[in-house]
DNA sequence: GTCTATAGAAGGATAGAC
DNA sequence: GTCTATCCTTCTATAGAC
C-alpha cells in the first residue's frame, strides 16, 4: 500500500483509511458506501480507487493492519517482560485495555465485520488473533504451572478474559465517572480473582 | 404483528422471522436483501410486505421480540426465586448462559444490530437490556450488602460479568469437547471469584 | 396470499479528460 | 492525483393481476 510520490496522495491514503474506520465501526462496512467515504475524504468516489483494489480489500486492509500493529505493540510492550505470571499478568490487562480503548473504532470493526471478509481473508484475520490469544494462554499456563493460578482450563481462561476486557469498549468513555486507570485497577482485580490468584498483596482504590 | 386468518400467512409470517434472523446473523443486516429472505422463505419479494412495514420494521421486530422473550423466560425462571444472594447469582448465571446460547443468531443481531436501528427504536431496545442487566445489578447489591460479595462497584461487575457470559456465544458449539453444563460449572466459578464471593462449597468438575 | 413487473434510487467500479 | 460522467447491477418498495 506505501505509495512513492511525495504529493498529496499520501494524505488522501491516510484520510482513507481513517474515514473508512469511522464510518464502517459507525455504520457497517456493507452500509457505507464508497460515495460516503469520498464524502469525508474530500474527492469523488472514483479517486478512491487510486489506493484499494476495491471495497473487500479496504476492509481487510483495515484488519490486518490493525493486527500487526497490535503483534507490534504488544512485542514492544513484552520486550521489557515482567517477572513472573502474575505480573505478566497484570502487564498483560493493562496492556489490552490502554490498547484497545485508544482505537475503539477499530476494534470494533475487527470484531465485527469479520463475517464479511472472503473466507481467504477471515482465515489469515483469525490465525492473527488465535496468536494474540495465545500470549495470554502461555500466561496463564505458567501460571498455573507455578501454581499462583488455579484453573481448570486455561483456554475458558483465555475466552473469558478476553470477553470481560473487550466488554469495557462497550461502554467507557474517556472523561467519564471512573478513569482509565480506576477501571484498570477494577478489571484487574476481577481477572486476578477469575484466574484463582491467590489476593493480591496491593488495596482497590477507593471508588 | 399477529395475524387472524387461519391460511398459511401464518406459517409465513413465522418463516420470514426465522430466515430474516438467521440472514441477518451470518451477514448482517444492511448486507441482506429483501430478496435473499424471500428466497429462503419460498416466496417472492413482494410478499413479504404483507407482513412487515419496511425492512427497518422487520429488524425492530426482531430485536423487540427478543427483549421481550427474554423478560419473560427471566420472570419465569424467577418465579422460583432462589433464597439468597449466592443461589440467585448462580441461577442468573446457569439461566443467562442456557437461555443465550439456545438462540445464538438472535442474540448476535441483538448487539450487533443496533447501530442499524434508528435512533428511536435504538433506545426502546436499550431500555429493555438496561431493565435486564439491572436484575443482575440487584442480585450483587444485595450480595454486597449481607456482606457475601465483596466488589468496589456494582455496575462494573454487571457490566464484567455479562461480557464475560456473553463471550461464551462467540466460541461453544453443542456437541464440543466441553458440555454446556461444564461450561456453566467453570464460568460459575469465574463469577464467582470475579464478585469476591467466599470460596463456594462445591467443587470443580474435572475437566 | 402470492405473483409478475417495474418504478425510482443507490450501489460498486471504470473510462477518459485535465 | 482527481474529476466528471457513466455503465451496469442491485436494492427497496409498490401496483395490479390472479
Amino acid at each position: 500500500m506505501a505509495r512513492k510520490t511525495g504529493s498529496s496522495g499520501e494524505k488522501t491514503a491516510a484520510d482513507l483509511r481513517a474515514a473508512a474506520t469511522q464510518l464502517f465501526a459507525r455504520h457497517g462496512y456493507a452500509a457505507v458506501s464508497m460515495r460516503q467515504i469520498a464524502a469525508v475524504v474530500g474527492v469523488q468516489a472514483g479517486a478512491l480507487y487510486l489506493y484499494i483494489a476495491d471495497k473487500q480489500a479496504l476492509l481487510f486492509d483495515l484488519l490486518d493492519a490493525h493486527m500487526t500493529s497490535l503483534a507490534a505493540a504488544w512485542a514492544d510492550e513484552s520486550a521489557a517482560a515482567a517477572p513472573d505470571p502474575a505480573a505478566q499478568l497484570e502487564q498483560f490487562v493493562r496492556f489490552h485495555l490502554h490498547w484497545h480503548l485508544a482505537r475503539a473504532d477499530a476494534v470494533f470493526i475487527s470484531y465485527m465485520e469479520l463475517r464479511n471478509l472472503t473466507p481467504e481473508n477471515f482465515a489469515k484475520i483469525e490465525a492473527r488473533r488465535r496468536d494474540y490469544e495465545d500470549v495470554l494462554d502461555g500466561i496463564l499456563r505458567a501460571g498455573v504451572a507455578t501454581g499462583v493460578f488455579s484453573l481448570p482450563e486455561t483456554r475458558l481462561g483465555v475466552f473469558g478474559i478476553i470477553a470481560l476486557l473487550n466488554g469495557v469498549n462497550t461502554w467507557f468513555r474517556a472523561g467519564g465517572r471512573l478513569s482509565l486507570d480506576e477501571v484498570s485497577a477494577v478489571y484487574l482485580e476481577m481477572v486476578r480473582a477469575a484466574v484463582g490468584q491467590s489476593p493480591a498483596a496491593q488495596a482497590l482504590p477507593d471508588l
